[in-house]
DNA sequence: CTAAAGGTTCACGTTGACGTGAAGGTCAAG
DNA sequence: CTTGACCTTCACGTCAACGTGAACCTTTAG
């Protein structure tokens, strides 16, 4: 499968996905002409790659992760192990973030509730 | 109050809170010799903004809703009705940037807990 | 053989919320 | 009246995840 392909299955850019390579989140094969060649496999690393960068992860953070997931969450390589505690820093990290989106949410609601009984008054 | 003690009772670089003024976030009086000039009610301003920011918000959304603000969440000022469904848009935008992030945990969570497992074999 | 579609590698541009000097003005203290 | 701490306004630098050409190569179809 070439770039554009799984651009378009995985609903990304061609320069994401160069990107993604040169920050080792992605590892295509070549062509003997120097073309970038997908697996149906990397279908499913992209999407990962995107959920994890729209939760405010970096690439870096990614790329010890991938090699972290398979299937639904289970382990998979021996060197995870040393990266527990920087996943654990992430997750408080993340707990942090659900908790002031919920305090900016809960002070949007007030306004649009008091907007609303402004404007049914 | 001038801007480094403002800076230090918020915890934030005097830098920003020249940078909330041109983004129209905060609006201090000038002493006649040009300083900036700070009330209490600015510290809690600047509260407000870091939350907002931290949330995600952008400047600009931000000087939309700091208007909307009073006390702990009531209604203010004629004006932030028109307003009402750009913050329901925001809203959405948190709900799912929640999600996301509850997935992102969760998956967090899977692969400590099997690192975990792994370790104490 | 040739054109078209899609690929390749640079390499600079973009956006947002500031950081970081530079060059100089203000003000209370000694 | 001078030092030192603090302030002022430019104005360029930073970082991350790409966007956007430029110049060129590969592959398939006619």
């Amino acid at each position: 499968m070439q770039i554009g392909a799984l651009a378009r299955r995985a609903g990304v850019s061609p320069r994401a996905l160069r990107y993604y390579e040169e920050k080792g989140l992605l590892t295509p094969g070549r062509t003997s002409g120097g073309y970038r060649d997908y697996t149906d496999e990397h279908v499913e690393t992209v999407r990962r790659i995107r959920i994890l960068l729209a939760a405010g992860l970096n690439t870096d953070m990614v790329s010890e992760m991938l090699p972290c997931m398979v299937n639904d969450g289970e382990f998979l390589a021996p060197g995870c192990e040393d990266l527990i505690a920087e996943f654990e820093r992430e997750r408080r990290r993340i707990d942090t973030q659900i908790a002031e989106l919920h305090d900016v949410r809960s002070a949007l609601t007030g306004i649009i509730s008091a907007g609303r009984a402004f404007a049914d008054r």
